[in-house]
Order: structure tokens, then sequence, then C-alpha cells
DNA sequence: AAAATAATGGTCAGTATTAGTCAGAACAAG
DNA sequence: CTTGTTCTGACTAATACTGACCATTATTTT
């Protein structure tokens, strides 16, 4: 087994070691390129493949003059199973009723406010995203309800 | 690490500053450019972007001599008048970073919690609203943000 | 008054400066 | 050799900045 770690390890490292116990970085993309010696997308990849939610990290970025990219360190909160198994009841398509219910368990596992849950049934009803197809309408519900539940586990 | 701004950010801070706890300020143009040293033109920009009616700004200006613009801050929801040209300006469709500006501004005048504006966000995000249509999309984007406003008006 | 001139701000298209995407080449491990 | 990962670069997209030209209002001159 060989120690020969690629430039996409080292630059994992060096981000990491920058970010240390801050909260948060900022950094120009075109910098750590050439710090690094390796093309600007490079980067991208780096990020993309190191620095995902699932390992507890928001990326966000600005382009054009004084453009960044920023990582931010997030909480992964605890509620990780149930979260997991209602988006596995979700599929890809879900009916008002079947995704207002889902709200109401989320309230009742104090894993979110009413007011929280008020908005996120805004969100989902059928009012809000119909769209003169049920079909399509029931996938954009999942997809809505997915989203929510993916930002609910963690926190910033 | 480093905060690169670039020189709009820098007026929108230096205006953000000025205007303090007023109500609003009267700046003339040609003072901030010299200021900055920029172009005339870019105050105007920086306006553009930074001090929209969705960001909780109303700007009016006068040519000729003794000419200004004036910058008035305005809360989103406390305001029937402002309530209105805003769902007028949002109409039937919308761009993601025009609904993200309008969350902000309602979290910056703490009319929601972080985390009401977080779930809002990612209801409203061009990931979760795609539908392979853009101005389908947009039209979707419209009615969440509205029915989320009004379901915020309705409450309080 | 009317006309000219001065003193403002507005618009828009073009350039500059960043970051993102994606397909494919290069490389490493088995 | 096969498969998965890393690396590259051409192309794309978003944001910032500039300057020439336009529009409006106030002031001065005739």
């Amino acid at each position: 087994m060989m120690e020969n770690k690629s430039i996409s390890d080292l630059i994992e490292a060096y981000l990491k070691e920058i970010l240390g116990d801050s909260a948060q970085i900022e950094i120009r993309r075109s910098e750590i390129a050439n710090h690094f010696d390796v093309v600007p997308s490079q980067i991208n990849y780096v990020i993309k493949t190191r620095f995902t939610i699932q390992n507890g990290y928001l990326v966000k970025s600005k382009r054009g003059g004084g453009g960044y990219i920023r990582i931010e360190r997030v909480n992964l909160l605890d509620n990780i199973d149930v979260l997991n198994s209602l988006i596995q009841t979700i599929g890809d398509s879900i009916r008002e009723r079947d995704a207002f219910a889902i709200v109401q368990t989320l309230y009742d596992e104090k894993v979110i406010t009413q007011r929280e849950g008020d908005l996120m049934l805004v969100a989902l009803a059928k009012q809000t995203l119909d769209v003169g197809n049920t079909d399509v309408e029931a996938r954009l519900r999942a997809r809505v309800l997915i989203s929510l539940l993916n930002r609910l586990r963690y926190e910033s």
C-alpha cells in the first residue's frame, strides 16, 4: 500500500487545514488552483467529491468580480433515521393527503415547529402545486417534500 | 480566509452604513461615485442589484439641478402597499435569485426564523422546482412564494 | 416668455473577471 | 484488461465594471 496521496487529497487536506475551527471559509478558486498548480476545475472536483452535504459541508459560490467559493461546516442532526424512512415512503410521487400526513408526523415527532409545518403545508398544497396535470403535480410534490426533508437533516 | 469584496459590495455596505436607522437617505450619485473612484453608472448598478423591492428598499430619484437618489427602507409585510407592489413585481413568474432575496429580507426583518427561511429557500430552489421548462418553473415558484407570503401575512 | 445652458441622473451594450459543467484523457488498483 | 478515480481544457454562465449617449430639471440669458 503506497502512501502516494493524490493532489486532490492534498487539496482536501489543505482546505480542511485552513478551515480549522472556523465555521466557514471563502476561497478563490484560481488561487487554490495556482497554489497546487492544477487547473481551476479540479477545485470543483475536490469540492464535489469531498465537501458534500453527507460529509457535513455546505458549499456556495459567487461568480464575477470578487467571486468566491464558500465552504461551510454544518451540524448533521440526529433525526436522520426518521427522515430517511419518511423519504423512502415518498417515492417519486405523492398525493396531498399523504404529504400532509408526513408533515403531521414530523410535528408529532417534534422535528419541526407548528409554524414550520404550516409553511410546509402551504408549499405542498394542491392549490399551490396544481399545474393542470395530476401526475406532474404529484411528482412535483414529492420533489418539494424530499427537498424539505433533506434540509431538515442538518443545521447551518 | 481573506475577504475579497468587490467595490460594489463596499458601496452597498457604505450606503447601508449611512442609512443606519434612518427611514431613508438622499445621496448624490456623483459624490458616491467620486468617493469610491468609479464611474457614476456603477452606482446605478449597485442600486439595481442590491436595493430592490425584493431586498426591502424603494428607490426614487430626480435629475437636473439639485437632483438626488433617495433610498428608502420599507417593511414587506407590515405595509399593505409595499406587499401589494411586491406581489405585483412577482407577478405570475419569478427567478430563483429574486425569490431568494425576498426570503432573505423577511429574515432580516425578523418576520421569519432562519430555519423557516431555510425551508422556504429549498421549496423555491431551482433544483426543487425544475420541471424541464424554465417558464413553468418560474410560474410555479411565483405561486409557491405568493402562497407562503399570504400565509405569513394573515398569520400575524 | 422662450431659448439656451448647466447640472444632474438613466440606460444599455460591451468588456473584464470570476466560477461551473462536462466529456474525455490519464492514471491507479485489482 | 477492466473499472473506478483523478485530472485537464474547451466551452458556458454569472456578476462586476466602464463609457458613450440619452433624459430631465434648474438656472441663466435674450
